[in-house]
DNA sequence: ATCAGTCAGTTACTTTATGTAACCTATTAT
DNA sequence: ATAATAGGTTACATAAAGTAACTGACTGAT
């Protein structure tokens, strides 16, 4: 709860469920500051929930990806969405 | 989920869900300041899921229920706790 | 009648979190 | 050499949260 209750969090998850994704593309998706999105990045990381990719190409490329326990959160953001979807008509 | 991701938001609901309490209760129980609550409880008063009850007594007695709306966030809840169980044992 | 106590908040002030915009580092293309 | 791009970080300003003291309505005891 402490963890979902952090702003940005729920967002991020629920962006990186459609696949993974780089740090702009995050950014410009959710509407969260860089600065906000980095540190949320390295939580999540620490919390074993996000994975983060270095591909060295040309320019580098790094990717965001759910791990096991973050692909596990899909079914609580389908139920908020759901919620949502019947609650929020008005 | 802009309404989740305020602190609080979840853990008063969850705390609401073993039935209708008093500001104070709810205070003691999540470890909220008195000002933060006092405005949540507004909020969610203004978005139909919670409800204020006036019970002129003696002293006078307010309790705080959820209302269907908010009756209906307890599956999000649950699988939240489900989430918590599986995944935070380390 | 006055003092202390309870409940449900509010207010003034401090600390923490977030947002904004400019900057940094590395790499590659021109 | 200069500029562009990706992925950030830093310094500074604004917004949100915490703290503790206070209000106001009521009651019960002294």
């Amino acid at each position: 709860m402490n963890l979902l209750s952090q702003r940005w969090i729920g967002l991020i998850i629920y962006q990186l469920l459609s696949g993974p994704q780089r740090f702009c593309h995050i950014e410009a998706a959710i509407g969260v500051s860089g600065k906000v999105l980095s540190e949320r990045l390295k939580d999540l990381e620490n919390e074993g929930i996000v994975e983060r990719n270095i591909y060295p190409e040309t320019p580098v490329r790094i990717e965001y990806s759910l791990t096991e326990k973050g692909l596990a959160f899909e079914s609580i953001l389908r139920d908020i969405e759901h919620w949502s979807q019947s609650w929020l008509e008005a």
